[in-house]
DNA sequence: ATAATTACATAGTGATCGCTATGTAATAGT
DNA sequence: ACTATTACATAGCGATCACTATGTAATTAT
């Protein structure tokens, strides 16, 4: 029940650490390596901060997950907003995929995707850190759906498409770009894909790398 | 440098357990959990096998995941003699994704991929599992790149087509259906996915799900 | 100055990790 | 029957796990 953004306190000593940058260094730690596999050892060497320090500023090793997750994982308002403001649905998956695309092989983070695969699987005392990404995942597939509807409705896709689908095929690609960038796929390499699996979507392309 | 299929004994006390089926259990159990995160002790109570037992039979607890990893990853001479026997490679790889739509959602098996979830990520101590994991794919990968060229050199895709792009983005839907399954997609929905991520391969569609 | 408060560093806690030493049971060869 | 061989069950190895008790340093309030 501890605020996120405490108030500040008004006495006792100071921190000695910048939180902000302790929680960004566990999250890159959890990126690499997941959330169960990445030890409280790993992270106080990651973080530049001692264990105890650690338990007093996010609470325990699952909180500190949680709390990089919502913080990193993308704020949907933020997805919500791209997707409202982009000329159709289509137009604004093609842009999240590839902005993954580009995530996924960024060099200032690891390789592949942070909500994919730290907690991928886990042993059942994790269930609920990994019932915590379902639900991350689940609010970009809500948001997806939620735009290609409206499409629908404007008739920019035909009548009798089936948004749940459409929106579970570009989650899954999304998520697979993850496995592919971890194999060391490349940056072009996942864009084609991307721009790969977005041909199987209906209404006009702006390109395929497939041929030519 | 242990035979995986040793010579029987000739002498001494039999084994009081069945060596297949208790890796089948063992490979049940990192399905559902991960390498890592299986413990030993997970182990022995998923196999009904004492710990001393696991390791005279199995080596320890790597040899024992990369052997069920080879075991039910799935034979690639089998999935290339399914490629070469279909049609086209547009018709192998719908094959391919289906089928791995209903084992991702079977009731036989923990929900998911092996493949793509036991050892998506984890510890330094584990790289050379995931590199195992990616191994696999790497197989699975060419034998679709090879079955592309094939159908382009035959006139069936495009001169232009890339097979390597068409392959990682059936590798990609592939994984990327394991997460789904983790979240609760049912067998109809990673059908359906399957289906509408193949309308993004040239050729002629077999079938349409996301309208109609 | 002194008290109150908060964070620090050190050093550990019990539990579990992967793994194994040890002695005994069960088989085959002689 | 006896030896050799292999597998068994019990028990426990050192290492690491997530986590914390304790005492001290650094700050604000009075």
């Amino acid at each position: 029940m501890k605020e996120p953004n405490a108030p500040r306190r008004k006495t006792g000593r100071p921190l000695s650490f910048d939180r902000d940058a302790a929680l960004e260094k566990a999250m890159l730690a959890f990126w690499e390596s997941g959330y169960e596999t990445t030890s409280i050892s790993d992270l106080t060497a990651a973080m530049g901060v001692t264990a105890p320090s650690i338990y007093a500023a996010f609470g325990d090793k699952k909180q500190l997950f949680l709390e990089a997750l919502r913080r990193y994982a993308g704020d949907p308002a933020d997805l919500e907003e791209a997707f409202a403001k982009a000329p159709t649905a289509r137009d604004a998956v093609i842009r999240m995929i590839e902005g993954a695309a580009r995530l996924y092989t960024g060099e200032a983070t690891p390789k592949g995707c942070l909500l994919a695969s730290a907690a991928a699987t886990g042993s059942k005392a994790a269930t609920d850190v990994r019932n915590a990404a379902t639900q991350e995942r689940r609010v970009i597939r809500a948001i997806m759906i939620r735009r290609i509807e409206i499409d629908i409705e404007a008739g920019l896709l035909a009548p009798g498409t089936k948004p749940m689908v459409l929106a579970d095929m570009a989650l899954a690609v999304t998520q697979g770009m993850s496995v592919l960038a971890r194999d060391g796929a490349d940056q072009n390499a996942l864009l084609a894909v991307a721009h790969a699996a977005m041909n199987g979507w209906p209404g006009p392309s702006a390109g395929d790398a497939t041929d030519g």
